[in-house]
DNA sequence: GATGAATGAGTGTTCATTCAT
DNA sequence: AATGAATGAACACTCATTCAT
């Protein structure tokens, strides 16, 4: 049951809400966010707050599922794409649009670092099961695209081709993330083709450009 | 302060506190381990352990150290590669060992697991710092190495090459968790020579037919 | 106050409030039993519940008036019987036909063992006061007229013979409790003659038949 | 693990803290104590009363241990009676102090309240069946003594006469309750003679003339 | 050197009840 | 006549750490 009666509420305190979790579990994590913190800081009472939530789960999953939502929006998926060289080109958009909306709010960043502290120490909790799932489910879908288009190789099994993808995103988000205050949208454009190109060594059929 | 006055224990003493460390670490990460249910494994008494290790982190930082030497010690460095392809075979050696490392003893995959799951959950803590400044310096020496006799590209920020690195291999390992259970000798020459071909791709210079 | 405006409800609306009130007090007694989740298997807002009962002590008490009143209703009382053979023939039939009571409807078994409950965890709460004199007040006319016509002693305080056969029919429904499941009309009617024997060797003015 | 380190304990505290469980308990029951309360009553820190106890279970066994063991002692078990005479005797004397027992002290009268309160609403519960097991145990010993001497009917099943004596004896309790506060040396006899009057009925052969 | 008793703020969660609408 | 959002004290229990002995 993801969010019971907390669609209701308007806009402003369901913000300040989600403003708050997001926060919070983008600081600390699953475990260390606190979920006495949260309610403290959206300024409302322990009550109130397990009328909207049926518990930290539930939250945590509302907030993540808000982000993600909004993070599949702002990338799109290259279903236009038909070539190899199409595919990996879309790739490189959905990248950087990835990396904008990362670096566009602070908080999208926090939620990203907080996402993978929570796959990291949540290891088989449903929570992060079910996050896990969707976007698996993503990328997934992006490897069998390719695959159907000749873009991606099929020598090799698909999951951990999906998994590798995967944490290779994660690491250039990481690697970024301490030049993420002083870098210019030309720099986005320039490491955007550096990951992309790691990935479609890792994933495209054979070497030889 | 690593380890001061731990030193001087004898050996059983020494090696019954850092098993305790090590199973807790490895079972729940370091913030889900409990100091206390350690001390209680560990079978000494709560002024003890605070004599020995200054407190929680001091703990993880020995038990890591330890590990991590160990590993170093079993996987080695190929240092006698003077070719790119005497350099990839024997990478593909050391990730075979390493494998094999992990496979031989369940404490060692928890560890590993552990080691994971701390530094999503703490990154930017010191603790995770400095183990991270470990494990890359030695991945880190290995891209040097390998530039060095023409087998590792140079047209890419080292340091990012070397986060790639480790976080592929983190997804090899974390891939082959779920099969560990059931891994013949030959899987493990098998998947080894997969994720090194992973490595190669994205490290080797740009193959020219 | 018992039922305020409770009475005026349409009756499909009154058994499910009262459905759902018994099941959840049946299930975990007085205090355990929680009024919102009474409220929410009862499918009412809370506004409603709290505007047809005062309080959870008024819920519980109208569900045990209603529960009492058809097991009087179904089990009679002994006005006709004029000797003590009578009068303790009688008082079997009475007891079989409460066993049948509770056999018939896992509700009234439930019911039955939430009153029990109820009246250990809340000795000396209003709600058990009522609740007890209600009953106590049964037994204790079961008690006189057994006196009037002979069937009973009178050498003892006529309300511990009242609180002792009421406390003996208590264990005897413990004690088939766990018999339930498995239990024929035969069975009914041989341990109703037990039970019915113990009552009468505690009660009657003489043992010898 | 009824008493872990609790028993190194001086004296004083020992018996504070026993005596806040006690007296908390005895007011309210298992589930109706508030453990925080308990350990405000004994005046120690919340740290130190799970260092004693493992848990609300662990310090209400341990409790209920103290006092049966109290009782027990108290009482005694009527081993040399050979006659049936001699057993219903020393039947009505261990019920006389069993009642003193109970008279002497308000905590004696509460910790017994305390019992079956907490029989009747954790029914099912280890803490609980552990409780009955011990003191089913010492009435089964008694009917099955007082079976061996002919002075206890065989003609019942036993457990259900263990049941009811059970019962029996709390509704006596119960009865008693209520005018303990005035009750002289010479009243003590006179129940005791009753009730175990009532239990001689129950449980004795049948007398025939 | 070493012990282990003691701390108290912290955790997530449930509760019966109120009251503005 | 009826709603359901909101309350906040209470619950059992864990934590890393300190310190007198």
């Amino acid at each position: 049951m993801p969010l019971p009666r907390f669609e209701k509420l308007d806009e402003p305190r369901k913000v300040s809400i989600l403003t708050a979790a997001a926060d919070e579990f983008g600081e600390r994590g699953f475990e260390g966010a606190s979920y006495n913190r949260i309610i403290e800081r959206a300024g409302i009472s322990k009550g109130a707050m397990y009328y909207y939530f049926a518990d930290k789960d539930d939250l945590f999953r509302t907030v993540m599922d808000a982000a993600l939502l909004q993070w599949f929006e702002e990338v799109g998926f290259p279903m236009g794409a038909d070539t190899a060289a199409a595919f990996w080109q879309a790739c490189q958009g959905m990248y950087e649009r990835s990396l904008l909306f990362v670096l566009r709010d602070p908080r999208n960043a926090a939620l990203c670092a907080g996402i993978t502290k929570a796959r990291a120490e949540l290891a088989g909790h449903p929570v992060v099961t079910q996050l896990n799932e969707r976007m698996l489910e993503w990328v997934g879908a992006l490897v069998t695209h390719g695959q159907a288009i000749g873009a991606v190789r099929e020598d090799v099994p698909a999951d951990l081709l999906v998994h590798s993808a995967f944490s290779l995103i994660d690491a250039g988000d990481r690697w970024l993330a301490s030049r993420w205050s002083h870098m210019s949208e030309q720099d986005v454009q320039k490491t955007a083709a550096m990951m992309v190109g790691f990935l479609r060594r890792i994933a495209a059929p054979e070497v030889t450009p």
